[in-house]
DNA sequence: TTGTGTTTTACGACCTCC
DNA sequence: GGAGGTCGTAAAACACAA
């Protein structure tokens, strides 16, 4: 399953980075456990808890949310990396998928003032967020002359985030309005960044799926086609018809397998619980 | 340690739909 | 017109070979 691919993924892409190492609990106990034995049967149950954890305190490791991050300042980057690497880790907390939001109200939970976590002290990656003052330039793209503020441009998202965000997308890869929602309060992220990573993850999976096509152009093409002959690997929504799309009061439905293409890399397993 | 390739966030341009 | 989609791309973060 994917989850468990995500996590191996994840352990042999950063077996010594900060991200795992700092974690100390997230990834680390997602594979030293069965990978997601209560998981693979994901199906947006609301009593589901991946971690085995009591669910409630969901977010309360992150930082305050970072909707356009009013005043760019040092807060956001560092509540990440504290969510990143504070001995607290958000493995030890857990969510129920449909009812979290009445849980965890945005702004709820006690969240530490951002201003109060110290990046030095928590972080490994200390010569990376030890400083702001690099925080404070600006980029000057070359081409473009567009400028970003440092701070803007790019976090790195927590273990725990991008599996709950995985989880998410294995549910369905188009997010609703109300789950996104939802999703954004308990992984204390913008509903703009849980957007634009199911962008960027559906990206990613029309990627893999065209990087799988082109291998398999070269040798067993036939074993991908259809009845008609077609080559449809899965259902990409075709960008003029947005065929794919869901309404804006989309409904995602529990029929992960059916909207879910399979791949060996992907998603596997998902709806049959093993 | 360093150079290089890959992955991950984030954005802009452009499109469709409501 | 706004929201959200894809596509392309920038650049940080990361992995890994030399």
């Amino acid at each position: 399953m994917y989850v468990s691919y995500l996590l191996d993924k994840e352990t042999s892409m950063y077996p010594g980075s900060a991200r795992c190492s700092s974690n100390n609990l997230p990834v680390q106990n997602f594979v030293s456990t069965p990978p997601y034995s209560d998981y693979m049967g994901y199906h947006h149950v609301p009593t589901l808890d991946t971690h085995g954890q009591p669910a409630g305190t969901w977010g309360s490791h992150y930082g305050p949310q970072r909707e356009d991050w009013n005043a760019y300042g040092p807060g956001p980057s560092s509540t990440v990396a504290a969510a990143q690497i504070n001995g607290s880790s958000p493995g030890q907390v857990s969510y129920s998928s449909a009812d979290y939001s009445s849980l965890h109200p945005v702004g709820s939970g006690g969240l530490p003032p951002v201003d109060t976590i110290n990046t030095q002290q928590i972080s490994p990656n200390s010569q990376r967020h030890s400083s702001y003052e690099w925080m404070r330039k600006t980029v000057q793209s070359t081409s473009t002359g567009k400028t970003r503020t440092r701070e803007k441009y790019r976090v790195v998202y927590t273990d725990h985030q991008r599996l709950e965000l995985e989880k998410e997308f294995h549910y369905n890869r188009y997010i609703t309005i109300r789950r996104k929602s939802e999703l954004a309060a308990n992984l204390r992220l913008s509903e703009r960044q849980v957007k634009i990573w199911f962008q960027n993850r559906r990206a990613k999976e029309r990627k893999l799926m065209k990087k799988k096509m082109t291998h398999f152009d070269g040798s067993n093409l036939g074993s991908m086609q259809s009845d008609s002959g077609s080559v449809s690997p899965m259902p990409v929504p075709d960008q003029q018809t947005h065929s794919e799309m869901p309404s804006k009061e989309y409904i995602p439905s529990p029929l992960i397998s059916t909207q879910v293409p399979c791949t060996n890399l992907t998603f596997m397993d998902f709806t049959h619980g093993s």
